[in-house]
DNA sequence: ATAAGGTGAGACAGGTCTGTCTCTTTATTC
DNA sequence: GAATAAAGAGACAGACCTGTCTCACCTTAT
């Protein structure tokens, strides 16, 4: 059994997605250890194996699902003609996201709600995700304005995104993103007519 | 001893504020009982004489917030001309408030990430003081414009305004509140000068 | 077949949590 | 001074938490 073990590997994945979907839903602190390998169906030492504790775990979930959630931007931006038809797209991402049954927030602002301390690996982790975004916003707008102006409307853009999602998590979703895309064209439309 | 105890009310007060500084540092499932306590140097039978539950407590902590930002907003926004003025003085509130060395986020943020339960007191009291919030700048905007826009620009400040409090906990709120600000100052321009 | 590493199952320790209880002390009002 | 209500102090129960440990089982490579 020298070389990696497969199955080893599944199950640390099926755990840090058993985490995830207890952690958004429940939230880090409420949710257990006995809870988390109950849901997975593993023993509790296949879980301290491979992770060295319950902070541990909860930094790899958050970095899977900065990951994925890295991917799905890729593949949402990639081959579109414009910067406000991107970013359009991307609001209507998130609509979507809203809508679904399993909705519950953003995990990066709740772990940051729940760590508070600066200095914690779970606080750093959600952080950079926030800070990630902004850049990949950023990125977007530049081909359409300025460095300086698409700095500043990527920083609204994403104000926008996180407020709504925090409307969204109070049943107001809907609306939320309407206002907020409405908001991000006027904002991106301010830029070649500005008064 | 008839009349209500004024001591007693100032104990249960001063409960109130201990557990706004704790709850808002270390969030509210981190923070037990015993620290409140010992911290507001009550025993614990007082705490439990005042507040039926540490839920009760968290919920009684979140409308004393609520209504402690009410007033200031109130003195914020009276005797001021233009909406655009008292939209840029909550904006310049906000920006002193982010370089407080006890600011931590929004707590009612926080309790709607620990506490996701739409049932749940405490999730419906920190998604009342958002509500609230929104029709508050509302009523402010709706002087310079038309209802229908003033509820779609006002959703917008509001999603600006948390999105900027959320940057500002990790250390980005100085940039922040600019950006919002001047997205904020480009959207209501927008009703004057509609493109 | 045999050796070895991953896993399941669960006991266990040590700590913390919420909430209840009793007993004593303090302060106020009549 | 006596009566009464509030508060302090801390024990206590029962549950839960994280993390460690043991032992039996199972799969796979040699």
């Amino acid at each position: 059994m020298m070389p990696p073990n497969l199955a080893s590997s599944d199950k640390r994945q099926h755990i840090i997605e058993t985490g995830y979907r207890l952690f958004k839903r429940s939230g880090f602190h409420a949710t257990g250890i006995d809870r988390i390998i109950a849901e997975a169906n593993v023993a509790k030492m296949t879980m301290y194996r491979h992770f060295p504790s319950k902070d541990g775990l909860i930094v790899d979930v958050l970095g899977y699902r900065a990951e994925r959630f890295d991917r799905q931007l890729d593949q949402l931006v990639e081959e579109r003609s414009s910067a406000q038809k991107k970013v359009e797209t991307l609001f209507a991402w998130y609509k979507a996201w809203f809508k679904r049954p399993d909705f519950h927030g953003c995990l990066f602002a709740h772990a940051l709600a729940e760590f508070g301390d600066p200095a914690h690996p779970v606080f750093q982790a959600a952080a950079k995700q926030k800070t990630d975004l902004r850049r990949r916003l950023q990125k977007i707008l530049e081909d359409a304005m300025t460095t300086e102006r698409s700095e500043s409307i990527a920083a609204a853009l994403l104000m926008l995104i996180e407020g709504a999602t925090l409307m969204a998590q109070i049943g107001q979703g809907d609306a939320a993103i309407r206002d907020a895309w409405k908001a991000a064209a006027t904002l991106i439309g301010s830029v070649r007519a500005p008064r």
